[in-house]
DNA sequence: TTAGGGTTAG
């Protein structure tokens, strides 16, 4: 319902958007008309001012003393080559303008060219240059090289500052070496002429919230607090954003309030954190009151909310409503990127409706070098979950031959595609090629393999593979646990499957309801029926609440079993639960009436459960 | 001219 209320807004609010009113008016928050709908005021999609005209005139129009903002890496070079063709040449400073703009579009590799570019030319190297080659290739996850430069510095008899050590903390942290991002920091503290600043102890927080320790990222900010290097704006939304992200939305909204009663003002960054953090749980009454509540404050959503909005949409199979707010978006002249086109995709591709996803892919490359690899892996997974395999490799040959590098989750979904098909021995090439092709398998990875392995009877091979991540130590997860036991369940191991499920506290997991049921159904398979009623007690008492499979399954095991009367007991439990009977369970009763194996008094309470 | 926060795929 909540969902209902919040389209029919940004329904209601596109028709004032599209009206000859609003597109005369870029008007300010307090002229604007509200949409209002059961108390909500959902007025900021026509009351952002609109964009200033773009200018139609290319970069190389511009002289280069102009310093010209680079937008896309060919212009770049085009601008590098012409400076480099200058007499006489400009100094350093612009080669390096160049150098930061191309990583700021994050095409760190084309930096590294282009700086290897400037040595060819003998342009020399200051600073900033080193810097920004040690952010790119932090960014590159090659801190081997990062360290390297620095130790170019010290050839160079160049003093490196605040912003080359802040970057290698942060490429420390990227590559997960918490230690040496440490070290690094009581380096600059013990140096005295490069002391950490609020950026710095920024780099931390975040650092910590990309671990999911939001705890040691709020001590952080409560000593920052106590100090001098007081904690700003970017450092309240980082924390902000991972609470959100953790689900922790009512820790977030407190420090939200805390943030603001310090005199801090969020921003759109904020905004969206919170937003998608609301639109995660469901909360949509929340999310409109926090759009309504940004746009009261003139701070308008961007490309990153709408993104949010569609994507959330999508997730939820409201994939039309999501294409009206891609609408919207256009009409408030911010252009929908690839994050949204793609999420578009997938929402299409959840519902099994392929054939627009393509549309989408379609549209994404007419408009250009909009397709990328998520693009492709995106409508790559929407075939493999639909069991179009040669499609979908297909989509990746092609891929591969625009020069698009797959990923893990490009291989991960053909993985899937190819377990799905039942062709588990090219399963298996791809994981080894993925490999081979430097893309590790991750958890998700191996968890789809081992499903297909259990599902094809390869328990043997399975096993092996589990043994492979115990080997590498990777975070083996109760996904992984709940596929082997039902893969030795289903092979009629159910000693096996009783010693791994027990073994699960062991080793710090939970059993969760799948778990259960998986072990439940094992266990009446093998006719302990009496042993899966007490699982189904067990789970209730450590707080797992059983489902309507739970139920179905203990019911179609008395069933087989022959023990009628425990099974019509165990049916007025699920009916008072609330669930019902599924289509097999219903068919062996219906088959026990027609033998007249069933007590006609227990008709009503049957017909209860359907 | 260099460092820090928000969006997508399994």
């Amino acid at each position: 319902m909540l969902k209902m209320m919040m389209m029919r807004n940004i329904a209601a609010a596109s028709f004032y958007c599209s009206s000859r009113r609003w597109r005369g008016m870029p008007c300010l928050h307090s002229n604007s008309t509200l949409v209002v709908f059961d108390n909500n005021y959902f007025a900021f999609f026509h009351s952002q001012p609109s964009k200033p005209i773009k200018s139609t005139r290319t970069q190389l129009d511009q002289p280069v003393r102009d310093s010209p903002k680079i937008t896309n890496v060919e212009d770049a070079f085009n601008v590098f080559d012409r400076m480099l063709q200058m007499r006489p040449r400009p100094s350093v400073v612009p080669f390096n303008q160049i150098l930061g703009q191309v990583a700021k579009l994050k095409h760190y590799s084309a930096v590294i060219s282009l700086y290897n570019q400037m040595g060819v030319s003998r342009i020399g190297h200051d600073v900033y240059t080193l810097t920004i080659l040690i952010i790119c290739y932090c960014h590159l996850n090659q801190m081997g090289f990062s360290l390297s430069v620095l130790g170019k510095f010290f050839k160079l008899g160049l003093e490196p500052d605040v912003f080359t050590f802040t970057t290698l903390i942060k490429g420390f942290l990227l590559e997960n070496r918490v230690a040496e991002a440490a070290t690094l920091l009581h380096k600059m503290m013990r140096g005295g002429n490069c002391q950490p600043n609020v950026v710095t102890f920024g780099t931390i927080i975040r650092g910590f919230c990309m671990k999911g320790n939001n705890s040691a990222a709020i001590q952080l900010l409560r000593k920052m607090e106590e100090g001098a290097c007081k904690p700003y704006l970017v450092v309240y939304s980082t924390i902000i954003d991972s609470l959100c992200k953790d689900t922790l939305v009512v820790d977030a909204l407190n420090l939200f309030s805390e943030m603001m009663s310090k005199g801090i003002a969020p921003n759109v960054i904020t905004y969206t954190s919170l937003i998608h953090g609301v639109c995660k749980l469901g909360a949509w009454k929340e999310a409109t009151r926090l759009l309504n509540e940004m746009v009261s404050k003139n701070i308008f959503p961007d490309v990153f909310t709408f993104n949010v909005l569609v994507d959330t949409l999508c997730k939820e199979g409201m994939v039309v409503e999501a294409e009206g707010v891609v609408e919207i978006m256009i009409r408030r002249d911010i252009d929908p990127d690839s994050v949204t086109y793609n999420s578009l995709m997938d929402g299409y591709c959840l519902r099994g409706e392929i054939g627009k996803a393509k549309k989408v892919f379609e549209l994404m490359l007419s408009k250009g070098s909009m397709v990328d690899v998520v693009s492709y892996s995106t409508l790559i997974n929407g075939y493999c979950k639909h069991k179009k395999i040669n499609k979908a490799m297909m989509l990746f040959l092609d891929m591969c031959h625009k020069g698009l590098v797959a990923d893990t989750i490009t291989y991960t979904s053909l993985v899937d595609g190819f377990c799905k098909v039942g062709r588990i021995d090219y399963a298996q090439k791809l994981f080894s090629k993925m490999q081979a092709c430097g893309q590790l398998p991750n958890v998700r990875t191996y968890s789809i393999l081992l499903d297909g392995l259990c599902k094809n009877r390869q328990l043997s091979r399975a096993m092996q593979l589990f043994g492979e991540m115990e080997a590498k130590k990777l975070d083996i997860d109760i996904v992984i646990y709940s596929i082997l036991i039902e893969g030795l369940c289903k092979t009629g191991k159910i000693e096996s499957a009783r010693d791994l499920f027990c073994g699960l506290s062991s080793k710090g997991l939970q059993p969760n309801v799948r778990t259960y049921n998986i072990m439940i159904s094992g266990l009446c398979i093998a006719g302990l029926t009496r042993e899966a009623e007490n699982l189904l007690i067990q789970m209730e008492e450590k707080g797992c609440s059983p489902d309507g499979w739970t139920f179905n399954t203990i019911i179609r095991g008395f069933i087989h079993n022959k023990q009628t009367s425990r099974a019509m007991v165990l049916i007025q439990t699920m009916a008072e639960k609330g669930f019902s009977l599924d289509a097999s369970t219903t068919e062996l009763i219906v088959n026990l009436l027609s033998k007249d194996e069933v007590d006609p008094a227990l008709l009503p309470l049957i017909k209860k459960s359907l």
